[in-house]
DNA sequence: CCACCACTCAAACAACTGTTTTAAACGTAC
DNA sequence: GTACGTTTAAAACAGTTGTTTGAGTGGTGG
């Protein structure tokens, strides 16, 4: 396990940062969730580290460069988590210990999520809502700095959902994990399309409760028939 | 049909606009969604749309109320036409025409967000990201204006589902409209968790290819047994 | 003591923000 | 023609933005 060559779970531990530049980090990624990228000031940053205004220039180059490593700080790990599962899985499969199945995969996506949601320094829980923002409203520089990474993931788990569903065609896998990766995601991120506009009966911030919901919910949705049962009126 | 009292079908036609006003409305609604709402100045929306800079503060009071312009035109009669299909699901129940399964109540969804999709004057494709950008980053403005009319949607779907689903409890039911629906609308939005990082071969730019797909996903997921059928691992 | 280092500080920079103001053009009714 | 309300034009408003500057801090090794 410990010297498994090509996995990630034993790379890099990504780069340290100083006193003052984390407190900014901290600040800023609190910030950028709550207002967005361009709504938040440096000012508004540092006022919120306690540093000075020139401190973000000076440890970061720029702002955009400061988001970008408040987005990186997070994803890195989280990534390598994910990989982690599954590897983990795909020995467990190897060694005739469990099967490809539509929850397993699943769960290897949900697990990671779900420790992040639990992130005692709720870091993790910011994250996602980052994460979430970072989807819709698509800065060029993240994108072009984590296509490989996440590109990466989601071939992994294309191929897993693929072994689990082998009677679906791959563009339909494609599609099952694209719908399936993108309601957790937004569940995860508290993304509420009920609860934001008046109120509703789902108070959906427990993380354990999300779990409970949401994988029923995905799990059957992509093991659905392929489409076509009746031609609908 | 012509004279049902209280639907929704029939009401307000909306505020009708100038000319140069509906200019200032065309160019800021493509540039909202592009870039959000900071990230969009006065007078890129006044160059795009070829008027005068002060203009947009004549027709419309602020940049603020302009965005809530920008995003009620649209909305109000997406609104009513999802209304419409509800009300009209419903009489041909009571009609014994048809029976409330998942997949109509959904459809009374579907068909209005479709429609939007294939609006020819693109105007409805942009609207459909705009509300998907509206819901993660969440500005109170909008927040405030639309929670009663989305509110009642919201409510009228509950109870459909809920008459579809009766083997599930109201929160269980509140839940998996909640995740259908997100599902449908980031999916519609054209938010790819899976492409914007990376390539994938899921191109999800035809709105009758997601309907296909996202569809059956989400009947299956909504149909789901309720969660609990094994104690897990 | 000195030089060097990583770092912090307050101040200033030019550029851009939403908004307002003032002046000019427009068509229409008297 | 002249007066009118409506719409547009360009300029100026005060405030904020990200970024840079240059002096100054405290601590470490020679």
């Amino acid at each position: 396990m410990k010297s498994s060559p090509s996995s990630a779970a034993d790379a890099d531990p990504g780069p340290k940062y100083s006193e003052t530049a984390t407190r900014i980090l901290n600040a800023a990624e609190g910030l950028f969730v709550e207002l967005g990228l361009e709504a938040t000031s440096l000012r508004l940053i540092t006022q919120k580290a306690a540093v000075n205004l020139a401190a973000v220039n000076y440890h970061f180059r720029s702002k955009d460069a400061l988001f970008e490593a408040v987005f990186a700080r997070r994803f890195a790990p989280w990534a390598r988590e994910c990989l982690r599962e599954l590897d983990a899985l795909e020995a467990r499969v190897a060694a005739g210990k469990a099967v490809f199945d539509v929850e397993a995969v699943m769960m290897c996506y949900v697990r990671p999520a779900l420790a992040l949601s639990k992130d005692p320094s709720l870091g993790g829980a910011l994250f996602v809502r980052l994460f979430s923002r970072v989807l819709v409203e698509n800065h060029r520089q993240v994108r072009e700095t984590l296509s490989r990474d996440w590109g990466h993931l989601v071939a992994r788990y294309t191929v897993a959902l693929g072994r689990a569903l082998p009677q679906l065609s791959s563009e339909e896998v494609a599609w099952r994990l694209h719908l399936g990766l993108s309601v957790m995601f937004h569940a995860f991120a508290g993304n509420d399309i009920l609860k934001l506009f008046g109120r509703s009966a789902v108070s959906a911030r427990d993380p354990d409760l999300i779990v409970k919901h949401v994988v029923p919910f995905v799990v059957a949705g992509m093991s659905a028939a392929p489409h076509g049962r009746h031609p609908a009126a």
